[in-house]
DNA sequence: TTGTACGCGTTATCAT
DNA sequence: ATGATAACGCGTACAA
């Protein structure tokens, strides 16, 4: 069927050598052949098989990105953003949805390792942390929002300062007058959901108030997903005692929150305040402009990109974190009381 | 470094073949070695070369999902119902962006050819025809939003009634009493911007208006982003004599519309009239809900899994196409004048 | 039930 | 400058 590097040889009245070296030039050959080969990979519409290549060279051009939820324009731009990067260095960008589900995790980075990718960034569902670890040994890996704070991880980090985002948030509540103030919060396995909900915890304190396990206000959903925003806010509504404010610990589940409230007229920020930990994509096409903590896709890809391709010439450096600093963005969802 | 089928073997005091046997359990092994082998695999931490099984099967279980705009909520829904489908099957899809680079979109295919894909499915630039119209005879291809009208194109197209879908956009308009309606296009050489055009066109001509090159309220962008929506914005509103509606023809050069308008206090509908072929993520949260055409990434992409799956079952099926007939939902974008 | 041996398409080594 | 050939890791006849 399709046409081998035998198929251009023999076309071309050379040897697979000759051709081998005219596709890659490695230089050697007289220009007259690279002219005839040239002509013959055309004739027989020649395409190497990177499968064989990759057999023989140990190596692909292929990086991995996984990611949990490839409908959050937050991924998507930070893919955006890696592409290009990656692009430069002729590597090529594959982008993998785990859906926040184990076994796609496992899945999917088992056909990297596989395929011999020639590094991933990961965005983990934080199930396969022991596994990951193993894995990390063996290809270079950069973990993005979500970390694994385990001694046996070798790579890199890039991520958000949740603990300090969220308590920003939540002190900006505080500050505006509101106590009864309730988190959505999500999968408290993963790092990014413990840290953002110890942010929240750690302003509350400073009222006197404990977030524990019992806290009226506090709804755990299992993912960071619209569908479980808008479970969280029915669940908060439903409260004999409504809250007053709300903090939302992401910005898909902020969506469900919002969509919620509309729905059923209850008026942000009339009736409640609602803030989201990172940011809203058209958010200032809103009816009403969300408060939030800026999370900034572009800025996370851009240094996950580098810090991969420099861990990939150096694959046993030391591990490192860049951790980017959210900033509170004041707009209408929250009032005074 | 990796361990290989032969570690595994040497492991389990077995021969290669004992070990392909059990991995990809064809049966015929007594259930005593199974478990030495299994037990080896784990030992050695062994994972199956992909490049090489490819390399004898001459398949891979791999999908291709080639776009134009990663960033578009448009293509990741459909890539993530894509996905669900084909995961049933036992296929992984992968996910490419082109940005609407035609360079970018041969690599990516060359890449998908390189690795005996099973499939693509392909959102084209159009700048590639020829190429990829050779390349459909090798590979199962379904075609999404774009088509290429070629008769020697061997595969299925899924789409949207672009032409129908614009003209009621506005014909909605000029219901309500507008004459000067602009249109903001792009890239005509694709097969929609040139149907979407024309269904503007000929809703134009009910009210004896021709839309030609010199058509005044006509702005023909490069591509479909956002940026590009502002532009053709600005231009337009820059006009010595404004329309007094806007009919865009995708959803993110809507969003760019959107925003130009609001950064410059130019208020919808009151000042001017706007509708969008197309969907909008979120924009039942937006202060003023643009009326719109209905675009299902989620019909697009289930009919367009189904007969990929399909053709990969019979590849020289005769060519099929399904049409999606977009609705009009009137919101608040528009008035009567 | 298990093992031996060949070939998939490529690159790299060693001759020529 | 070019060619012959061994390897890469795997699956599968065929043999035992």
């Amino acid at each position: 069927m399709e046409a081998t590097i035998k198929d251009v040889a023999r076309q071309a009245g050379v040897s697979t050598a000759t051709v081998s070296r005219v596709i890659n030039n490695t230089g050697g050959v007289r220009s007259d052949t690279v002219k005839r080969v040239m002509d013959a990979v055309k004739y027989v519409n020649y395409v190497p098989n990177i499968m064989a290549r990759n057999l023989k060279t140990e190596s692909s051009t292929i990086i991995g990105f996984v990611i949990s939820n490839i409908s959050n324009t937050h991924f998507t731009k930070m893919a955006n953003k890696i592409e290009s990067i990656l692009r430069e260095q002729g590597l090529n960008l594959i982008v993998c949805n785990t859906a926040d589900d184990p076994n796609l995790e496992l899945d999917h980075l088992q056909r990297m390792i596989a395929m011999h990718a020639d590094g991933i960034i990961l965005n983990t569902t934080c199930k396969n942390n022991d596994w990951i670890c193993e894995l990390s040994h063996k290809i270079p890996m950069v973990l993005v929002d979500r970390n694994i704070t385990d001694p046996v991880f070798l790579g890199d980090f890039v991520g958000s300062n949740g603990y300090g985002g969220v308590m920003d948030l939540t002190k900006h509540l505080i500050e505006k007058g509101h106590r009864d103030i309730a988190i959505i919060t999500s999968d408290l396995s993963t790092s990014t959901g413990r840290e953002r909900l110890n942010g929240f915890s750690a302003a509350m304190r400073t009222i006197g108030i404990v977030v524990d396990d019992y806290y009226i206000y506090r709804y755990d959903s299992q993912h960071f997903s619209e569908e479980d925003g808008v479970a969280g806010c029915q669940y908060l509504m439903g409260l004999e005692k409504r809250p007053t404010a709300i903090v939302v610990i992401n910005n898909e589940m902020t969506i469900g929150v919002y969509k919620y409230l509309h729905n059923n007229d209850i008026s942000v920020p009339d009736d409640i305040s609602v803030v989201s930990y990172g940011n809203i994509n058209n958010s200032d096409l809103f009816r009403v402009e969300p408060t939030f903590a800026t999370l900034n896709p572009n800025f996370i890809g851009e240094k996950a990109a580098n810090l991969l391709l420099s861990r990939i010439e150096a694959p046993g450096r030391g591990n490192r974190e860049i951790i980017f600093e959210p900033l509170l963005v004041v707009n209408e969802s929250t009032k005074t009381l």
